[in-house]
RNA sequence: CGGAGUGUGGCUCAGUCUGGUAGAGCACCGCGUUCGGGACGCGGGGGUCGCAGGUUCGAAUCCUGCCACUCCGACCA
């Protein structure tokens, strides 16, 4: 992409209403615009960082077994009232009426609407076990948005559900999710730690959070820091085999977010210089709920003995929308964002440091060429801004190399490579500068 | 939902106390000099001062009501 057609509107001053730096930095970088109190536009920059994200998720869903489908954003408050949770959810749930006065919401989750997906068409064990998910935006009305897109009212989020026979079979299924989570964080650059947690409005008993470390986090933790070095699966795992040993290995650690931290337990379970205090934001929630939707409103199989029995569930949230936010509080400085790499929003800026100098025009054009080619995603900064201002703006929105190319480098045949995460420079021959940053 | 604030050009803000016909910096447009870590000169465009009433000869400024947004707390993926 070409910077001079593209629409990146940075921002040189801080937006007075950002407080917290991936806030503050989102809005900098061109990628978010506020439209009303925790709902916001996307802009270029920050939609390419979204649907990166969301494709990691996507795939490692996939990968474990999981079947995508998309449900609609509004319900009928009749099948919520079937859960009974259309009175329990309260004013966070945002209510609306059409035009015949029928009662609709705007959903916060799908429980309910996967459910009656279910028992429309499964009727026997031997179409289980099944794993549905979708990614779709939902709303809660927070009484207080805040923090950019990490408390937002409208947000976009991957709800997988699982069905099964048994409790066991249904622990498999929480488990095949658990490990797909280890994996897709971990895509992303993030150490997301799995917690012990309450289950909340969505019920069940068996329940965590996975929370990405970060010193601006919403909430305080207490974990073994032996877990930071636990091994993720790697891309041979087997989800058709036993995952219970390697749930086992994630959660017999002590970790706990400060609402339901034990401090007798923790200084009781983990030794004195494994303890670590630190914040941390939640990206994603695994629950374990038994029959709880499938009981209620009759989402039962038939099982070998002909007879019928509500299925066991699941729910699996990703905070996709949540989690561009969470990146960005875990890896920046002062002068911008360092994008991991899988999901920086472009893969390499090249800076034309003189437009329209013939012999540095050519070596951009010819960069951008190779790093197209190679699948590289280069922004080309061919704007008539001067090399100070392109600078800011490198380092501002982040990507993960910079090729920097003069006339003054250029003259001594060398173009500098940047690279954002170590602010580590050194000046090369071109051809050198792009067999590095292809690897 | 309690408490505290803020709404003035695209952004950051001054001006409000003490009413007199709207400013600065950045950004933007034109010309020129510049050009390797957010240049400089000259010229220029852009604002019903959140909205609605009211007081007054006159309201960004005073009064009343409403709306929006932000922060602290409680709450929450």
């Amino acid at each position: 992409m070409r910077l001079s057609r593209y629409f990146l509107p940075v921002l040189r001053e801080t937006p007075a209403e950002a407080q917290i730096a991936s806030h503050r930095l989102m809005l900098r970088a061109g990628m978010l615009r506020q439209e009303a109190a925790g709902i916001y536009a996307w802009l270029p920059l920050g939609h390419r960082v979204l649907r990166k994200v969301e494709r990691i998720v996507r795939e490692e869903m996939d990968r474990a077994g999981a079947i995508e489908l998309l449900m609609p954003t509004l319900q009928l408050a009749d099948l919520w009232r079937e859960s009974g949770r259309y009175d329990d959810y309260g004013a966070e749930m945002l209510r609306i009426t059409d035009r015949h006065q029928r009662e609709l919401l705007f959903g916060p989750t799908n429980e309910e609407m996967i459910t009656e997906i279910f028992r429309a068409y499964i009727r026997s064990y031997r179409d289980l076990p099944k794993n549905l998910y979708h990614i779709q935006w939902k709303f809660r009305d927070e009484q207080r948005p805040r923090f950019g897109v990490l408390r937002g009212r409208e947000f976009l989020m991957k709800d997988a559900y699982s069905f099964d026979l048994d409790v066991g079979q249904g622990r498999a299924a929480y488990n095949r999710m658990f490990v797909a989570y280890l994996r897709a964080f971990a895509r992303m650059g993030l150490k997301a730690i799995p917690m012990k947690a309450e289950s909340g409005p969505i019920g069940g008993e068996l329940s965590h959070e996975f929370i990405v470390l970060a010193k601006t986090g919403e909430s305080a933790v207490f974990l073994d820091r032996r877990m930071l070095d636990l091994p993720i699966p790697g891309d041979d795992l087997d989800y058709d085999g036993d995952l219970a040993g390697l749930v086992d290995a994630w959660t017999c650690h002590y970790a706990a977010t400060d609402d339901v931290h034990d401090a007798a337990r923790y200084e009781r379970e983990t030794a004195a210089e494994d303890r670590m205090s630190a914040r941390g934001i939640e990206v994603g929630q695994t629950f374990f709920f038994g029959d709880k939707y499938s009981a209620p409103m009759k989402a039962t199989v038939s099982g070998p003995d002909g007879v019928d029995r509500a299925v066991q569930m699941g729910s699996y949230g990703v905070g996709i929308s949540r989690l561009v936010g969470a990146i960005i509080e875990a890896s920046h400085d002062d002068a911008g964002i360092i994008w991991p790499e899988p999901v920086a929003p472009f893969g390499v800026e090249i800076l034309n440091l003189r437009p329209g100098d013939a012999a540095v025009d050519a070596a951009c054009d010819e960069s951008y060429g190779a790093l197209t080619a190679a699948g590289k995603e280069p922004l080309l900064d061919d704007t008539g801004e001067r090399p100070g201002g392109k600078f800011a703006t490198a380092d501002l929105i982040g990507l993960p190399w910079q090729l920097i190319i003069g006339p003054r480098g250029l003259a001594e045949g060398s173009v500098e490579l940047k690279r954002r995460a170590t602010g580590e420079r050194r000046s090369l021959p071109l051809d050198d500068a792009l067999r590095a940053i292809c690897g």
